[in-house]
Order: C-alpha cells, then structure tokens, then sequence
RNA sequence: GCCGGGGUGGCGGAACCGGUAUACGCAUCGGACUUAAAAUCCGAGGCCCUUAGGGCAUCUGGGUUCGAAUCCCAGCCCCGGCACCA
C-alpha cells in the first residue's frame, strides 16, 4: 500500500539534505535558468492558481534537468508594495511582522508541494540586501536622466491614497481595489520608458515569447506612424511675426533656418496626426481643456464660458466622461483662431474633453469629414465639413479632383487604403492619400510647420508611491544643492518603523511623519536637508528580481559578473499573461537599460516566454466573493502532492489553463495508485527485458509523445500518453517487466517527482532520479507494426477498413478493398471513376 | 469600436501537414469479487432507425475538395487585452 505523505515527506527531507536542487552556481557545465514569477505572499497563503503556474514551471525545468541539464529553479517574494500593504492595514497587523510569518507559511506550502527550487537561493524584496540594491538601480537611472522629478497629472488612487501608474488604472479603476482613479498634479518620480518604446517594440519581432503576450504588449506600447503639425496663432500671425507665407500660395522660401522654424513653431498650436493627408480639411482645432495655450488663446467675451466648461470637465472622472461618451460630445468655442497652413484660413478654436492632454500634444486639427469624432462634434456645433479624400473611383474621368463632391450621408469617410486620393487639396489634389500626405509635410516642412513624426501611447513611468511600505527612494533635498542623490555607499536607505504606516488624503507619504527619518545632513554640503519620504513602485522590485537570483550571498554588488554571464539571460520563463504588460515591460525595460550602462551583456532578459491559462473552478472563476477558493494544502494533504500536481496539469492545456472539479481528481489519483502496483509487481516478479512487440512499440511511441508534448508544455496529453502505455502494460492482469516500467517512471518523474524516487530506488536505481536517471530515447523503427489497418472510403464516406502490410501498393490495397463485402455492396451498379490512394492511411473511391 | 484567442459527447478535453472525429480521464450503466457496502478488476456507450447495416453529427449558413473539426466567405455566441490615442 502506498502512502503519499510519509514518501512525499522522506524525499523532500532527502532532497534538501542532499542539495538535490542546488545546482552548482560557478560550475555549471549545460546551465539552465528556469524561472516563475515569484508571488507575493498573501496572509491566506500559497492560491492554487500559483502552485498551477508553479507546477507547470517545474515540471518544465525536471523535464530538461533530466535531459542532462543544470537547471537553476529559484523562487523569492514579492513582499514589498500596496498589495502587502493593504492587507497589512486590513488585519490590522504591522507589516514588518506580518510579512515573514506569511513567508513562512509560503514557504512550508512550497516545500510541501514537491517543487524543485534551489532553497538557498532565495529572495525577499524586503529584506535590505536585496533592496540597497533596488535603490541603487534607481540611482543609475538617475545618473542616467533616466530617473526625473516632473510635475504631471498622475493617477491618484482616493482608496488606497497614492497615484498609480496608467499600468495599474484598468478602464479608469484601480486594479487592486476598483475605485474610481482621479487625475492630480503632484511631482513624481519617472522613469523615461518612453524612450525605450522603438526598442521595446523592435525586439518584441525577435524574442521567443507565446504570441498573445507579445501583442498585448504591441497594443500597450502603441506606435502611430504620421506626423506633427503647427497651426499659426491668428492674432500672432495678424502681428506679422510668422505670416501665412506657408499659405496655400506655396511661396514658401525654403530658406528659413532652424531658429526661424523655432520662432513660428512658439507661436502655434502643436499638433500630431496620423493623417497629414488631411490637412486641407481641417477646419477647426480642439484643444484638451487642461492645454495651457487656452489662456492665450481665450477671447475676452468667451472667458467665461470657458472657464466653466473648465470646471465642469475638471471635475468629472474618466468614468463619467465615458458614460457622456454615449451622450455625444461637449464643448465650447474659445473665441480665438489659427490658420491652416496647408489653407491659409482662419480656423476657430475649440476646446472639448475627447480631446485628451496626455496623448500626443493634447491639441488636435480637427478633420471632421475624416474623423469620426469630428464628425460628431462638427455636426453638434455646425462646422463645415469639406471632403479631402474620397476613392479613386468616384472622380469621374477627366473630373478635376480639386472640385469634387463625397457624399457624407454615413458619417465620416475614414477609409484610408491605396485606393484613396486625395480632392479638394489645391495642387495636391488628385495624389493617392499616401504619398499626397508625404508630400504635404515636405512641403509644410520647409516653413517648419510640419515634421514626420512616431507617437507612442506608452507613458513615462511614474515609480512613486505615498506609501510607507516599499524601498524609499534614496534621493535627498537641499536648499543649497537641490537634489542630491544618496551616496551609493550610504545604501541602504533603511525603511524606518513607523508605527502609523496609514496613508492619507494629503498626497504626502507617512515617512513625512518620520522627522528622525528625513531629517539628515546633506551629502554635498553638509547643511540639515530632507530625505525624499515617498517610496518606490514594487513592480521597481520585481523588474530585476531574476538578475539578483544567482547570485544571492554576495552582498558587495547587485549581481556578479561571472554569475550573470553563466546564467543569464534568463531561458526559460513561464508567468501569467496579466503581467502583459506591467512586470514583462518594466523587466525588459529596466534590462534594456542595464545593457546601455555596460552591467549586463544582453538587452533582452528571458530567451523564452511561455504564459500559462487560468484555472476556474466549475466554469466560474475562483474568488474569496465566491466562496470557490481551493486550498491546496487540504488536497495536498488529502491526496499528496504527485496526485495533486498530475491532476493539476491534466485538467486541460497548460497553456490556455483548465476546469478544476474535485471529481476529477480520482482519474490521476487512481492512474498513480495503478502506477505503483504495476511497478512493485514488476519489481516482484523479477522479470526483465522487451519481450513483447506490442508493448515494445507502445513504449517507443509514448517515449516519443511525452518527449515532444512536455518541450511544447503540453502536459495534459502527456499524462494522457503516460495512462495509455500503461494501460497496454498492465492490459487484462498482465504483470509488466521492469524494462517495461522503468522509462515510464523517468518520463512520470516531473509530474510525480516523489513517488518517481520511490520507485527508482526500490528498482534498484540510485537515489536521486534526477541524479542518476537519462530521459529515455526512442527508436523511429520501432514505432510502426509492420501491418496497418486502413479505412476504405466509397465517395468519401467510411465502408471498409482492411489490414494489409506496412507500404503495400495502390494495386494490393485496391484488390483486397474490393474484395470486401460491404464495399461491393457500395459499388453495385455503379461506375468506378477515380482513387485516391494514400500509402499506409487511407483509400477512398470515387464512384458515379 | 479595434486587436487577440475560442465554440467538438452528460462533463474536462484529444485529433500530425485536410485522410478511420470523440484519444485520455470523470460521471453513468452492466458484470465479477463480497453476507453487504467501499475499494478493486472486467465490459458498454455520440445521436437516431428493429439487426447485418444505414442515416445524421465538431456553433449556424454557404463554398473549395475525392475527402473538411481542420482551408475560404458570411453570420451568431463566449473569453481576454486596448479603448474619445487624434
């Protein structure tokens, strides 16, 4: 009889004695980094949606470990940050107790569940090893003016009191706790991704990562291609400074230098467009009501209305502007005027909150024929809305297209394929819309009033918080020297114990309460300054934990050089696909520019990105709300951690995710019993060597399915592969012989490590498996029987299905098909006009 | 709205490059063992027609093909991401 939990618990004891899963750091001949995302370790412990994520990874890194190579597995905690915070403030425990008792907890769930992780190798984002080193990143990408101090509008969550990155705000949310996020000025640390975003989306045409999260990606970094306009002021142009020279009467001199163009530029109105091919149909601009041109541009009889229109949108949320969304647009005239440069006409400016301050130049030309924004807005107020583009076949012949109609009863003509040219465009009319556009800017260009331009959706990184737990930034303010950074040597900057780490309205984080904190001497000039009291972003923490991993132990540098050159980049990595767009961008942003500083050699962090699915609960999502949440340490304890993880990634494709149902837990559960009691009767019997040709083919054709389905993570037909052989093995009371069963527990060893050691051993194997045990081979000759069954069709339909020997020709397969009693049946009557013969597979024929 | 992924028995899910649809497992039913039950073992099963056999089945409707779950077109539904992004 078998008994998981005293197995289980005798090999991990085994393991961790042994050094089982410590691979050798500085030594490691075939060295492969396996990583998972490491959780953050929440007071209600190890979720079963980690330990699926968890299990799949290891299963991957025991697979390649058996194939001959030395993989390193670590794992660490997330423990800084809001989520740990928040939970924190909720039971009403100080973090700085909280926190490792739940890593404890974690860490006897982890221990438990039989994953192959490298103990001495961990890592805790709290602990002040680990983030001197955090701080210190920050401090190189200071040094780098990569790191700098702006005042901007930011998301601000009035919940969990702090802004957030956009990356956090889900449709106008917060993701941790679903309040409505408000936009306010407050100076912020970023950091400039959005000067990374060309690269970090050029390398994503290369990096082997699952298709999904490499689009996600694609999608968040969001690259326009078009170009930046200017729109004279009018009142400056009346003045005589700039002119409409740029006018429509194309006497542009082309001569202009750049600080003329810097001069007209002052004073007009930015804006960037995806469509410079357009730029005759503008006829009014719209500027976002936050634009700090309204002020000057703003007529006096107009001020007023403004103002309030000012107010009224300031104080309405993204999620209300969402719902007057379906109401149509708003939005009032400023009483001031551009000119189109493309037109030389004066065009009234607007201002209207579908315009938006933070994409492009939050000021937009307006094209309302070609815009369906416009459109709606043009139609609201009554602007005119003149066609410039229309397809190619609705200009007559011989038309001038300078002078053509588009009917605009459907709304905007947004079309804008090769098919398209452009009317109405003065000298460029006629031009396909494409090449017309290029054209448009060149010749803008020479006035300076156009330029091709890229713009990203992406935004800077805002890595403040005004939160008490988290690194604190290492930055110091001096009244004589301004900012200073701290020292390096001066790291860590220490997280003080604040008894009251609540957050509050006031936007100023609770080290501002710690005066013997941020009182300090300024390292320049000596003179009493104030530490920065905000901390850093935990998802900071968590953009470089992989780089820490291997060389975890030496504490005078952040990563050695020779460990990181053995073991990095990472090879493999298998997450979840939420982190998208937040950790995976930050991480390879954060690599990107470790690179550029010369301390690390490669510019993408993980050679290869897997995502895996999610796990519901009876077709409905696992929640506390629901009350469905599954407690692996019950059925760990119930079944034992081989049952539990077999069943895990049987349950469906590891990689789109599954249906847990405890019913279903009995097909593994017995699979392994059945596993067990072959191989003891095996091992009992005595009996060795492959006697059996059937059994002998099933082997060789499960060696080869298992080897294939657990490189592609394919883990449920794996199992499935592994339950067929065995059910050959044992068909009908048959006690198999130990060469039957040995390659059958190796390939069972990522799924079901303990009993797999179990059954090494008492099969006269030396401990450990993973040690001592060579992934199996197959042989392709011995795959196939030398007979094959196959199907014979009469007009595609299924009426026979003879045996005849491997390779037979058309004229056998034919003769003996025929010969069958309900194929003549079939073929009474009728007339055989064609076969179609596939060697060894199929014969289908086609009869009138 | 845009971008991705998906729809196969009672259920979870298989199916290489278009070639015997429903592997593997759960639940169900029948049998063996047992005083009985559990456990275990053996067996059955897509649906419909009385059987040999036949008809119909992979979301719906068309198409391509000797042959379609697989390819093409149109539509419906579900899931995930982005979203007044100029």
């Amino acid at each position: 009889m078998y008994d998981p939990t005293a197995t289980e618990t005798r090999w991990q004891a085994y393991w961790d004695e042994q050094g089982t899963n410590e691979p050798d750091l500085d030594g490691a001949e075939r060295p492969f980094f396996n990583l998972m995302m490491y959780p953050y370790p929440s007071a209600e412990g190890l979720h079963v949606g980690n330990l699926y994520a968890f299990t799949g990874a290891d299963i991957y890194g025991r697979f390649r470990r058996l194939n001959g190579d030395d993989v390193f597995e670590p794992i660490g905690y997330d423990a800084f940050g809001i989520h740990s915070e928040n939970h924190a403030l909720r039971v009403d425990i100080h973090p700085t107790e909280l926190i490792p008792s739940n890593i404890a907890n974690f860490e006897r769930m982890l221990r438990r569940a039989g994953l192959m992780y490298d103990w001495k190798h961990t890592v805790d984002t709290t602990d002040p090893d680990y983030y001197r080193w955090t701080q210190w990143i920050f401090l190189q990408l200071y040094k780098a003016g990569l790191a700098v101090k702006k005042e901007a509008p930011v998301n601000w969550c009035p919940s969990c009191q702090t802004v957030l990155a956009n990356e956090q705000v889900i449709a106008g949310l917060c993701e941790r706790c679903d309040s409505v996020v408000e936009q306010r000025n407050l100076s912020q640390w970023f950091f400039r991704i959005t000067r990374y975003a060309e690269r970090l989306l050029e390398n994503l045409e290369w990096i082997d990562w699952s298709q999904t999260t490499r689009t996600a990606q694609q999608n968040w970094i969001g690259r326009s291609e078009g170009a930046r306009l200017w729109f004279p002021l009018d009142s400056v142009a009346a003045a005589g400074a700039a002119g409409d020279s740029a006018g429509a009467s194309g006497g542009t001199t082309g001569t202009s230098g750049k600080a003329d163009h810097a001069a007209v530029r002052d004073k007009a109105i930015e804006v960037f467009t995806t469509r410079p091919d357009t730029v005759f149909g503008a006829t009014y601009m719209v500027l976002a009501p936050e634009h700090p041109l309204v002020d000057v541009v703003t007529s006096a009889d107009q001020r007023e209305a403004v103002e309030e229109y000012r107010r009224a949108t300031a104080a309405v949320d993204l999620v209300e502007r969402r719902k007057t969304e379906e109401k149509g647009k708003t939005g009032t005239f400023t009483g001031g005027h551009a000119i189109n440069p493309a037109t030389s006409e004066r065009v009234p400016i607007w201002i209207a909150d579908y315009v938006l301050m933070d994409y492009g130049t939050g000021a937009i030309m307006a094209v309302p024929a070609h815009d369906e924004r416009d459109f709606e807005f043009a139609e609201m107020f009554d602007l005119p809305i003149p066609p410039v583009v229309a397809p190619a076949t609705s200009v007559p012949d011989g038309a001038d297209p300078s002078d053509v109609a588009l009917s605009l009863d459907g709304g905007a003509y947004v079309e804008h394929t090769e098919d398209e040219i452009l009317i109405n465009s003065d000298r460029f009319s006629g031009m396909p819309a494409d090449e017309g556009g290029r054209a448009i800017v060149e010749w803008l260009g020479e006035a300076g009033l156009a330029e091709p331009h890229v713009d990203y959706r992406l935004r800077d990184w805002c890595i403040s918080r005004q939160r008490y737990w988290g690194p604190p930034i290492p930055i110091i303010y001096c009244d004589a020297c301004g900012v200073v950074p701290v020292p390096e040597e001066d790291l860590p900057v220490l997280l003080p114990y604040v008894e009251d780490f609540r957050p509050d309205a006031s936007g100023i984080a609770p080290l501002a309460r710690a005066e013997e904190f941020y009182r300090v001497a300024c390292p320049e000039c000596g003179a009493q300054a104030r530490r920065e009291t905000d901390v850093s972003d935990t998802f900071l923490d968590s953009g470089w934990y992989f780089l820490r991993y291997p060389s975890v132990g030496f504490d005078d540098r952040p990563f050695d050089a020779g460990r990181t050159a053995r073991w990095l980049p990472v090879d493999m990595y298998i997450g979840g696909e939420e982190h998208a767009v937040l950790h995976l961008l930050y991480s390879r942003f954060l690599t990107m520019v470790l690179h550029e500083l010369g301390y690390v050699e490669f510019e993408e962090p993980y050679r290869r990105f897997r995502k895996h699915g999610l796990l519901i609960k009876e077709g409905a999502k696992i929640s506390k709300s629901r009350g469905n949440v599954i407690l692996p340490d019950e059925y760990i304890a119930r079944y034992g951690a081989d049952v539990f993880r077999t069943y895990l990634m049987f349950l469906g494709p590891f990689q789109v995710g599954g249906d847990f149902r405890d019913v279903g837990i009995a097909g593994p559960e017995r699979f392994l019993k059945r596993t067990w009691d072959s191989v003891m009767a095996a091992i009992d019997s005595g009996r060795d060597g492959l006697v059996d040709p059937d059994v002998e083919r099933a082997l060789h054709a499960t060696i080869k399915t298992v080897t294939e389905d657990l490189e592609s993570l394919d883990y449920n037909t794996a199992v499935a592969a592994l339950m067929d052989y065995l059910n050959t093995v044992r068909a009908d009371g048959r006690v198999p012989s130990i060469d039957e069963v040995r390659p059958m527990v190796i390939m069972l060893a990522p799924f079901a490590p303990h009993m797999a050691e179990e059954l090494w051993e008492r099969s006269g194997g030396e401990p450990s498996l993973f040690d001592t045990a060579a992934w199996p081979d197959f042989d392709e000759s011995k795959l196939h029987t030398d007979e094959v069954e196959i199907p014979v069709q009469i007009n595609g339909k299924l009426r026979a299905t003879i045996r005849v020997a491997r390779g037979a020709s058309q004229d056998t397969v034919q003769a003996l098909a025929l010969e069958q009693e309900n194929v003549q049946r079939h073929l009474e009557g009728s007339e055989l006009r064609k076969v179609i013969h596939i060697p060894d597979r199929m014969l289908n024929l086609v009869v009138r």
